[in-house]
DNA sequence: AAAATAAAAGACAAAAATATCTTTTATAGA
DNA sequence: TCTATAAAAGATATTTTTGTCTTTTATTTT
């Protein structure tokens, strides 16, 4: 579904929402333990994703990476857009160039449906909100 | 969602189905031109559905690729399981390395849902059906 | 100002997915 | 039986994704 660099953008910007909702900073290190992920890996992530404007970050001593308010509002498709593109959101479920209404592929209408529910599912759903349940410990980042 | 190897499986599976639909074979050249796809890439593909049963083939001239009556009956699912595995099925959309009710990810309540559609639709739509649309000219296995 | 810290940037490495080519085997037809 | 045909099998190559390491830059603290 997401490339494995997106499930780790998703998984550590939950994570830095609820480190940082204090308003404090998360060091790359912890995130990578936070989330399971390789620690080098996921800096390269957080770094396009701090370039774009959807994590926010600071260097130097009690530096690190964190989520001002509207950040915390930033759905799971403009992470989604941001890593793997709009492939998920418009491309043709068989691999056709193009996906369109007047030269579908046989696979088409049942896709479309299909799409729509996972690009609304993805725009209603935000950080923010997936870190407050993270909060009250009903849902986890990794598995021990 | 499916890797570029199960897009190619599919579309060949119901260009053969086509192809074969009277009895008769098709090589795997004219499939590759047909789903424009990589020749030596889909026999590959083929060999191994092939091997696994989802597809019949014959040797030598006159040979070629087809589907018997029970094979036209295979559904997506079975094609998708055969390629890529069953994490689309069964998998975490956050990259957890167990999806489960008991130790959900964020995105788990929202994704399971997601996940049953595209199994429920895979399941019930067969290689034959799909066939069927292609040939009135509803459906295209390519982009021209 | 100097030292310590932490992310940014850039270079590099390994693994997996995708794609291609060559040789072998089975089958049909002359 | 010989030849031509087409898939199977095996080897190799390329590209993309994933993962790692080193150097630089910005910032804080001493
Ligand atoms: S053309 Fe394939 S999903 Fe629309
Ligand atoms: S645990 Fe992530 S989808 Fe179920």
């Amino acid at each position: 579904m997401f490339s494995k660099t997106c499930e780790y953008a998703i998984r550590a910007m939950i994570f830095i929402a609820q480190k940082s909702k204090d308003g404090s900073k998360v060091g790359i290190k912890e995130i990578a333990k936070g989330i399971d992920s390789p620690e080098y890996f996921i800096a390269k992530i957080l770094q396009e994703l701090g370039r774009k404007g959807v994590v926010q970050s600071m260097k130097g001593p009690t530096g690190g990476f964190y989520l001002d308010n509207s950040a915390r509002k930033t759905s799971l498709a403009t992470i989604v857009k941001a890593v793997d593109g709009d492939n998920i959101f418009s491309g043709c479920g068989l691999g056709l160039k193009q996906c369109s209404d007047k030269h579908p592929c046989p696979l088409h209408h049942e896709f479309t449906k299909i799409r729509k529910d996972i690009t609304s599912m993805l725009n209603k759903t935000r950080v923010g909100d997936l870190q407050e349940e993270l909060d009250q410990k009903l849902t986890f980042l990794r598995r021990d």
